[in-house]
DNA sequence: TTAAGGAAGTCTTATATAAGAATTTTCCCT
DNA sequence: AGGGAAAATTCTTATATAAGACTTCCTTAA
């Protein structure tokens, strides 16, 4: 006599890593906090430690945990610093400083609605800002997220935009970035660039159009950013 | 009484892992060539396979090896397509063609010294052409290696530069391209590359400045490409 | 006689478990 | 407050079994 039901032929430790995937995606652990140790695991799935281990072992080369012989396995915390990639000549990574300009809502336009996967019609909240390197203006920045999940942002004061605004998402929405995806061009400066980077229009800027992904590689987050690399530069891989 | 030498103290998987690394360097076995099975390569480091595998895990990970169940495991054979990053607007990659503009010899600048760790004085071979994706001209690229290492590429006729470059090294002088590093600016056409790439002088350029890495993360290939993005992007991550 | 088909066998990697080692933290005792 | 043992944690290694792929060889039909 077979099983009653289609058995579920997929790896243990696959089917572990799916079930934490979504305990992880539904806030159950805070970044930071530890989860239960891997005997502990082992015996609510009822499986050896080992099965546990893999799909921990995967789950931390994906970036979302850490773990510490001895301490344990933690949610790993995202500092804003490990996903800016403009770096120095000499390969320091500085955060930038920002200054909003505007804060707005809007219909979606298409690119804006084929990066955040929203249906047409759906609006998004628009924020531009100025960002300084050193100081000085470097980035003209445009940020775009769906106005479903973020509408608090819509009511707020340009002033006070938070400067790591993904620390926002997560705090304020416990919506965490983990993941994201960058496309490169290189663009002239318009004259409103111009004016706020200190520049002649026409300059040629570097355009990084980056997409932010939460958990199950949701996008969250739409951001281009126009950038003076007279002084820094794009960098690929860590450094 | 403990061991009269000291106690090689690290895991055994990562002692086995350096050693098949050094046989990679090696020549050891080609690209595509199958290795011996974790039974027999267990049986020669006198451990179990289950210590072999997480050696190769780890090799696998690191993209330089291919495992198939029940066929065997492989040495990663890189395909140029795979470390080309210029990607069309909808995503598809294609593979330039090359004319190549010139082939010189000259004393290392301090930045390709710098980049390609050599010593003071030493000599390096610079080709300069021009890359068509679609038939249009939109790259132009200046490629830089140590005349110690490829001396013969020096006496190589303009038109008998290979497009893929990458693979000649391999095939020729078997080092491999295991890895990249880039860094991205935005700049202004010059003069000459306006003319080659039919453009208007001062139009932006995306420059991209790769140095392309062997085993061991030996450098092997400084290479500034300087792209335009009219119907082209650069992608940070595979889309 | 020959060629196609299939089944068994053998070689490969993949999965799961268990036991002990190494490391950090905790906590009790002085 | 300091020292040290104990406890809790992850880490390393080994073993057994499953699953997939290719080869061999036998059968069978044309």
């Amino acid at each position: 006599m077979g099983p009653v039901f289609p058995v579920e032929k997929r790896p243990l430790y696959e089917q572990i890593k799916e079930t934490l995937l979504a305990r992880l995606a539904a806030d159950h652990w805070r970044p930071g906090e530890l989860l239960p140790s891997e005997p502990k695991l082992a015996e609510e799935f009822d499986v050896s430690q080992g099965t546990v281990r893999r799909a921990l072992d995967e789950m931390v080369a994906q970036g979302l945990l850490t773990r510490h012989q001895g301490r344990g396995t933690a949610v790993m915390e995202h500092t804003p610093f490990q996903f800016f990639d403009l770096l120095r000549a000499d390969g320091v990574r500085e955060l930038p400083e920002s200054k909003t300009l505007r804060v707005s809502v809007n219909a979606a336009s298409r690119t804006e609605r084929d990066a955040l996967e929203l249906a047409p019609g759906k609006k998004v909240i628009r924020i531009i800002r100025v960002r300084y390197l050193n100081l000085e203006p470097k980035i003209y920045e445009t940020i775009c997220v769906s106005w479903d999940l973020f509408s608090e942002l819509a009511a707020m004061d340009a002033r006070d935009v938070p400067n790591t605004i993904y620390n926002y998402y997560e705090q304020k929405f416990g919506v965490p970035v983990i993941s994201k995806r960058d496309r490169l061009r290189a663009a002239s400066a318009t004259q409103v660039e111009a004016r706020y980077l200190l520049v002649d229009m026409g300059t040629p800027l570097l355009e990084i159009e980056c997409i932010a992904y939460s958990h199950r590689q949701q996008p969250i987050e739409q951001r281009i950013s126009r950038c003076l690399t007279d002084e820094h530069h794009y960098c690929s891989a860590p450094a």
